[in-house]
DNA sequence: TTTTTTATTAATCATTTGTTTAATTCATAT
DNA sequence: ATATGAATTAAACAAATGATTAATAAAAAA
């Protein structure tokens, strides 16, 4: 969870947990420094006393935040052991189940590395992606001649595309389909066996 | 562009292209009346004067752009005129045309959908995609036997999220490869012609 | 226990922000 | 040329907001 391994209290925690349900949910600006107090049930000063400044706290919050996302990809494709047709399983089913617990979770990703995309440098250093072991077993099928060739990059964009898109745009989903909420779940957790396969029928020969 | 025909004055214009280039790259919140002002070489008060508030001005701006958005998808998935497979190399080509002169509009689209999702009510009456003839294309190649069956929602699903989520996690993608934003723009380019095909790879028998 | 440090509080400050007012300029019709 | 309504401006208002202060309470160290 943390980077690093900074050690926080009682106070700081519940400071952090609203922030960051605030900040989820409607951004920086439109998350006021006294919401963040009545949400955590902490007097306003202590904001300041222990996070500096509103900017610090949400900094600290989207770079953890932005870490989890993008850690939980890089482990499962550098994992030596699996096939890349069980990694995109793995991939597909942990951030399915991460994002309908947390709905608001990609949009705020998104959005904030829109407007930070620096932060990323610190945290994608040495997390690599494109010379991950997925990229490997990719490279392998194709020279073999099971797999078509293209671009690693397109290939990578097209899993994430696939897997994160929909909850971006789920109110669309929702409307055009006449979904409930529920609904939109299960529709998502079909997606954990067929992105899968569509990927593989993407790249295969 | 406008919904209805409402005429604006030379000053309605410029007040309503600055807003609409400040509220896209930084959302509502973080956009001040003041920095509109400036933005548009207007007198602050001219603002309320002419829009009644920072927020009418926003929706105004906000369902239009959205509109705008929508309408594009509506007309080519409705041409009856196109094959399937025509239709997706128009909305691929379309889209991420629209995209790359405005990098900010999917972001702002995706954000404001999920903010006021029923703003979409308003603009998807009669404008239906679930049963255009781009579905009707894909049901007759189902009952041919060319089409696997899928969901017509994961098949619609799936062509905007290749299309549009690249755009919109264009820092990641960028860090990832370490592009320019030339070589970004090269490489959306390139997938106006792979996705299509990718596509048709996901739904041919 | 006493002292010292840390944590918490209510009140306040200084800006910023959306909006309004009242005065002035401009354009148009009479 | 004058009167009328629309457009524009500078100034100001009131509320909200991020941050700080000074006082108090609680905890830890002596």
């Amino acid at each position: 969870m943390n980077i690093g391994s900074v050690k926080y209290s009682d106070t700081e925690i519940k400071i952090k947990d609203a922030a960051k349900f605030l900040f989820l949910k409607k951004g920086f600006s439109a998350t006021t420094t006294r919401e963040i107090a009545k949400e955590s049930n902490i007097n306003l000063a202590l904001l300041n006393y222990y996070f500096t400044s509103k900017r610090k706290l949400f900094e600290i919050i989207m770079l953890e935040t932005i870490y989890d996302f993008i850690s939980k990809m890089v482990e499962v494709y550098n994992d030596e052991k699996t096939t890349l047709e069980e990694k995109l399983k793995l991939t597909s089913s942990k951030y399915i189940d991460m994002m309908i617990a947390e709905p608001h979770l990609p949009t705020f990703v998104v959005n904030e590395l829109k407007n930070n995309p620096s932060s990323l440098l610190k945290i994608l250093k040495g997390k690599m992606i494109m010379e991950s072991k997925l990229i490997d077993q990719y490279n392998d099928g194709v020279k073999k001649g099971i797999y078509k060739k293209i671009e690693p990059i397109h290939f990578v964009t097209n899993i994430l595309s696939l897997i994160v898109f929909p909850f971006i745009s789920s109110p669309i989903i929702i409307k055009m389909k006449k979904l409930s909420g529920k609904e939109f779940n299960e529709m998502m957790n079909e997606r954990k066996k067929l992105i899968p396969k569509w990927i593989i029928q993407m790249i295969k020969k």
